[in-house]
DNA sequence: CTTCTTTATAACTATAAGTTATCAATTCAT
DNA sequence: ATGAATTGATAACTTATAGTTATAAAGAAG
């Protein structure tokens, strides 16, 4: 039993067919037939019932088929590894971010690049899921989120907090305050950006709490979908403080919400168990040294 | 990167020589010298600093080596699970239990081997720790233990609970006493099983809370070697109740101790990850349906 | 009953994993 | 210092195996 095999296997296993799964790999059909014979003498149980017509998993294959999953994906991780150790002092950092952290993120590789010349950065935008899921495959080293799981065992830093801002259109009955209070939200209408499912759920129960359901009409991908929604004046919507200085607009403006405590902390998040070369502790620090400095800026 | 290239390459780390390894792993040196070579090659980094008089290895090299070692005990794990696949209904069963329940397992294997004729028990004996190490390796698929430990995710199920008494020797001062009150063995002698350090804490904590320390003269590794110390007059012991069931002698007195509330519980436990063969689960219902019963028959 | 699809078998080839023999470099003892 | 001993690398060769193509066998579908 190797890896070669166990990929064969868990290939005909997800492909339900040997034929498919031999143009998958690469190889022909009889080398596939070969592979599984050899493995199932070698186990000494059938892991494929097979006919003609159909082909399903014995219990044994079913048993190793579960298995074969978990080793590919950490062979899977250990050359990610290996390439990262390999690269040393001239690789890549893969960062994924959610959107609203852009303009955020772009400072802290200028920052990072003139002292590590040599490394480059691939930044993703990822939703808080995205993120997860990108940090577990390893494909990306670090992630900025707002959303810290404790479910994992990921390592979050925070890097600062902020208040939530309500932003309406220019022309809104709200246009000379600077602040409101939750109950004066009632019959308005909300956007809200999938991202920022936190700030959603907390905000609605906020509501609730003072006597009234917020109406929320749209749902959009981003906060800048969202922003722009507000600008044309299709309803109001509740959003991070840095994102406004670093979005800078003047067809909409911004009102502080008094009894609205909330706060949104943002992370810097990796995982402990991974190797992560000096340059990404590199990027840490300077994250961790930085990150109150430029966002006060604003 | 195969698994041979793993195993071969995490032999050398461990014999810190390619000639030793090599014999380790019955091939010729220049064997290993082209795998490594290729392991290098295909990851495209040095993993070991070589010179004809030392080893080590470089740090791309401890990031595999941590690696292969977890790559290594999988598949160890997953060839203990085929194996129990390719024998259902025929297998073997592995339980590792604390040696004091040797007397009770007998009954159940009794019963168990009455329904599964085809289905061989190993049965060992292993101290609390053993049994947490050889569940983890899929080398034992049950445990009986009085010891549950949050830290893994194991899944305990009490069997029953049971009193700890005193055993004192024949001639003993207390021989005609039902019950004594801890604070009269004061400047008694104590024998203790490691086995049992469980109980060994609870009662020295007991001890000092009403004012003295036990003198601790012997330490052993069994609860019968305590016995038969205390049966030579030698000190006097706390232990599991169901214990002297299960032990009939005569040479010895049984006391109760009326402010020590204390009980031990027992535990069927196993690996909820693991595949469990039907027979296991068998094992599992069987234990929890007599277990009672057969400690009540003291 | 023929045709199509799918897996298994047979015969062969190329690759790579192992072998032995030998070399080169370094340590160690005298 | 120098020869013996130890250790890893290299070369040439062998063997095992993972792949190939061609084809057979079995079952489903028209």
């Amino acid at each position: 039993m190797d890896i070669r095999s166990l990929k064969h296997f868990h290939t005909i296993a997800e492909c339900g067919q040997f034929t498919r799964a031999a143009i998958q790999l690469h190889i022909s059909q009889p080398a596939l037939s070969n592979t599984i014979k050899s493995l199932e003498k070698e186990l000494g149980c059938t892991l494929f019932e097979r006919s003609t017509k159909s082909l399903k998993l014995t219990e044994p294959g079913e048993i190793l088929y579960k298995h074969a999953g978990n080793v590919l994906e950490l062979f899977d991780k250990i050359y990610k590894e290996m390439e990262d150790a390999r690269n040393v002092g001239k690789g890549k950092i893969n960062l994924g971010m959610i959107e609203s952290y852009r303009y955020f993120i772009s400072h802290m590789i200028g920052i990072f690049k003139s002292k590590n010349p040599a490394v480059s950065m691939k930044v993703r935008e990822l939703g808080p899921k995205d993120i997860v899921k990108n940090l577990e495959s390893f494909d990306i080293h670090l992630g900025i989120t707002s959303i810290a799981n404790d479910h994992n065992n990921f390592k979050y830093i925070p890097i600062f907090q902020e208040n939530y801002v309500l932003l309406t259109p220019p022309d809104h009955r709200f246009k000379n305050l600077n602040s409101i209070e939750i109950i004066d939200l009632k019959n308005e209408t909300f956007i809200h950006s999938l991202e920022g499912f936190k700030i959603r759920e907390t905000f609605i129960k906020a509501c609730e709490r003072v006597g009234f359901s917020p109406s929320v009409e749209f749902e959009t991908e981003s906060l800048e979908t969202a922003c722009s929604l507000v600008e044309n004046g299709l309803g109001i919507s509740v959003v991070p403080e840095s994102f406004l200085a670093l979005n800078p607009s003047k067809r909409r403006n911004v009102v502080f919400i008094k009894d609205f405590a909330s706060k949104r902390t943002v992370y810097l998040v990796y995982q402990p168990e991974r190797y992560l070369p000096p340059p990404i502790q590199d990027f840490i620090d300077i994250t961790l040294q930085f990150s109150n400095e430029i966002i006060v800026r604003k």
